[in-house]
DNA sequence: TTGTAGGCGTTATCAA
DNA sequence: TTGATAACGCCTACAA
C-alpha cells in the first residue's frame, strides 16, 4: 500500500530509509536513538550521521503507538488569562518540556462542564494531566484519575497526588498585620465557591479573626476577576469595613479602581490585602498581599506528574507548596472617614450611590 | 507479542474486541465511527451500542498514525503570562476545540532560539501552526513553514498565510488626539525590536506626529514588561516629552507606577496611551489605549489555519484584523509642571534622582 | 553487538 | 453494504 503518501510527515524518512542507506537493519537505526547503550559507538556515529544527512527524524506518532508513550501531557485551567494561571502554566510547560515533554492545552472556562469535557477528549494522547484549580465534584476526579494519572493543583482529594499552595498561614499574618494596626472590622472578599483555595483562605481568615477579637464579614464575587473586584467595591464600602483581604490580586485590583473612582484612596480609606504575587506589584500603590512563586509551583506539579508516571513516586504524594504574606503599600491604619461611616452607613450609602 | 500490555489505553477496548462482540468485521467497527454514511443504518447502531456497553474509544494515536492526521495543533508565543498573548491563546484554543482540534502549547520566552526548538521538536506531533508575534529571522520562518502549514500572527513573511492586527490607524488617531489636546513633544516607547507590531507602531507614530507638526522621541525598552515600564519612566521624564503612546499596556501600566512613585499623575503630569485593551481598564485611571479584540484574533487565526489544512483556502491568505482607538482616562492637555521642566532638564533630573 | 520479524490499533483498498 | 488484509513507522523479544 505504498501509494499512501504519509500526510505527517512531509518530507518523512522512515527508519528503512535511514536503514538502507546506512547498511544496518531497522533495529538498528531505532536503537541508536533510543537505547544507544546496547550498540557500538561507531555504529551510533555512523547511523547518525545518516540520519542527520537524510533529514530522518523519529515520527512521534508510530513511535506513540509502539510504546504507548505519547510523551504529551495536558494542562487544564479554569481561566488562561488569570495572571496565576498563566504564570504557572510557564512553569510547568517549561518544565515539560525540558524533561522531554509536550504540553497540550485545556481552558476550562470556570465551569465543570468544559472541564470534564477536556479531561475525556484529551485523555486519549496524553499520558496525564495536571489539573489546576479543579471545579468538577470528588467523584468526577476520581473518575478521570482512574483512566489516567492526574496530578491535582489546589484541590484537595484524598489518595490523589496533589500540590497544594499553603496560603492559610499567610493569610493568618495578614489578619495579625491588619489587627496590629488597629482595624477591628474587616472583610474576606471571596473566590469561586468551589474553588478550594477559597475555602482554605475563607477560613484562615476566620480563624485569625476570631482569634485577635476581630470581626470578618464575608463578600461574594461572581468569579476572580476585575469586574467582579469593581463591582463588589461598594458593598465592600457600605458595609463599613476599615479592611479587606480579597481572595487573589485581580479582585484586589479591581477594587482599588472601583474605590478609586467613587473617590476612595487605598490604603487612606481601605486597606487591601491581596493574593498571588503576579500583580501585586503592578499596581499602584503596590499591593500587600500573599505572594506564591507561581511558576516553580508550576513546575514542581508537572515533576510530580512525570514522577508519577515512571513509578518514582507514590500515587497518593502530596506536595505542600508555601506561600508568603509581603507587607507593601496597601495596609495602613483605619481611616477615620470610614470608621465614622460605620456608625451611619447611610449617609455613606447616599455617597457612594 | 500479547505480553506487552497497552500502555496508553489502561483499560483499552480495541476495535477487534468491539467486532468480536458485535459479530461484524473490524472494518466495520472503523466505519460505524468514521465513515457512518457508508453503513447500514441497523449496522450503526448495533456497533455503536457495543462500542458504548464495552466502554471503546478509537485510539487517537493508532488513527494519527493512519491518517496521517494528528488532530492537533501548536500555538506558539512569546510570553504566556503577557495579557495579550493569554487573550489571543484563549481564543485559539477554545475555537480549536470547537472544530475537533487539540492545542499544543509552547512558550518562547521572547528569544528566536528557543521558539526555533519548539518549532522543530512540535513539528512532528502537530498538523500545523500558530506562530505569533514570531522572533524568527525570516528564513528560518520560511524553513519551518515548508515542514509544516503554519500561521503567522503579527509577522509579514510574503506568501505565507498570516494574520495582522493593523494598529497603525489606530496609532495615528492616538497621536492625533494629543495633538487636538495641545501636546507638541512626544515619547514612543518601544517593544521588542524584533516584532513587526512594534515596527508598525512606531512608523505611524512617526508619520502622524510628522505630518500634525509634533515632535516625536523614541524611548526603547528591554521586554513588554513591567518592570521595563518602570525602569524608563524616568528616562521619559527627564526627556521633557509631555506624553507618550507606549507600545503595549503592560509597558504603560509600568510607566504609570514609575510616576506615581515618583509623585507625578497621570494624566496630570503625562498623558499616557497603551495599547491591546486586555487590562486598559484594569488601571486606574483606565488607560486611554488602542484595543484589541485578541480572542477574536486568535480564533480567526486558527480558523484560518484549519482551512489551509482543509485546503479551502489559498496558503497566502493574509487577514487585516481591525484596532480601535478609545479614549478613557490618560490623556488630557499637557500639564505646564513638565512644560517648564522641558526647558529646564537640570532641576528635573534632580528631582526625580 | 546486531538482525529478524511480529505487533501496536486504525484506516482504506479491493473484492465480494 | 460488508469483509479480508495490507499498510502507517516504530519498537522489542528473541535469535544469532
Amino acid at each position: 500500500m505504498a501509494f499512501r503518501r504519509s500526510l505527517v510527515g512531509l518530507s518523512s524518512v522512515t527508519i528503512k530509509q535511514v536503514a538502507e542507506e546506512a547498511q544496518v537493519s531497522p533495529a538498528t537505526v531505532s536503537r541508536a536513538f533510543s537505547h544507544p547503550h546496547l550498540l557500538n559507538h561507531k555504529t551510533i556515529e555512523h547511523v547518525r550521521a545518516v540520519a542527520e544527512r537524510t533529514g530522518y527524524v523519529p515520527n512521534h506518532t508510530a513511535r506513540a503507538l509502539s510504546t504507548g508513550r505519547t510523551g504529551t501531557i495536558a494542562l487544564i485551567v479554569p481561566d488562561i488569562t488569570n495572571p496565576f494561571f498563566a504564570a504557572l502554566m510557564r512553569g510547568a510547560q517549561a518544565r515539560a518540556r525540558d524533561r522531554g515533554y509536550a504540553t497540550l492545552l485545556g481552558d476550562s472556562d470556570e465551569t465543570p462542564e468544559l472541564e470534564d469535557l477536556l479531561l475525556s477528549k484529551l485523555a486519549a494522547q496524553v499520558e496525564g494531566f495536571v489539573l489546576v484549580s479543579s471545579r468538577l465534584a470528588k467523584q468526577h476526579v476520581q473518575r478521570h484519575a482512574q483512566r489516567r494519572p492526574l496530578i491535582l493543583v489546589n484541590r484537595d482529594v484524598p489518595r490523589l497526588p496533589r500540590l497544594l499552595v499553603e496560603t492559610g498561614p499567610s493569610y493568618a499574618e495578614g489578619v495579625a498585620h491588619l489587627a496590629a494596626l488597629g482595624h477591628r472590622l474587616i472583610a474576606y472578599v471571596a473566590g469561586p465557591a468551589l474553588s478550594w483555595s477559597n475555602r482554605q483562605r475563607a477560613q484562615a481568615v476566620q480563624k485569625a479573626a476570631e482569634r485577635l477579637g476581630l470581626r470578618a464579614i464575608r463578600i461574594a464575587t461572581s468569579r476572580p476577576s476585575y469586574e467582579a473586584g469593581l463591582a463588589c467595591s461598594e458593598e465592600i464600602l457600605r458595609s463599613g469595613v476599615t479592611a479587606a483581604l480579597t481572595f487573589d490580586d485581580v479582585i484586589a485590583q479591581g477594587i482599588m479602581a472601583g474605590l478609586a473612582s467613587r473617590g476612595f484612596s487605598v490604603p487612606g480609606d481601605l486597606s487591601l490585602i491581596g493574593c498571588d504575587g503576579v500583580m501585586a506589584m503592578t499596581t499602584y500603590p503596590p499591593l500587600t498581599s500573599v505572594t506564591i512563586q507561581c511558576a516553580e509551583a508550576g513546575a514542581r506539579a508537572t515533576d510530580l506528574l512525570l514522577d508519577v508516571l515512571r513509578g518514582t513516586v507514590s500515587r497518593e504524594h502530596c506536595i505542600h507548596f508555601p506561600s508568603a504574606f509581603v507587607i507593601r503599600g496597601t495596609t495602613s491604619s483605619p481611616s477615620l472617614r470610614l470608621a465614622r461611616a460605620d456608625e451611619d452607613a447611610n449617609s455613606l450609602t447616599e455617597m457612594v450611590a
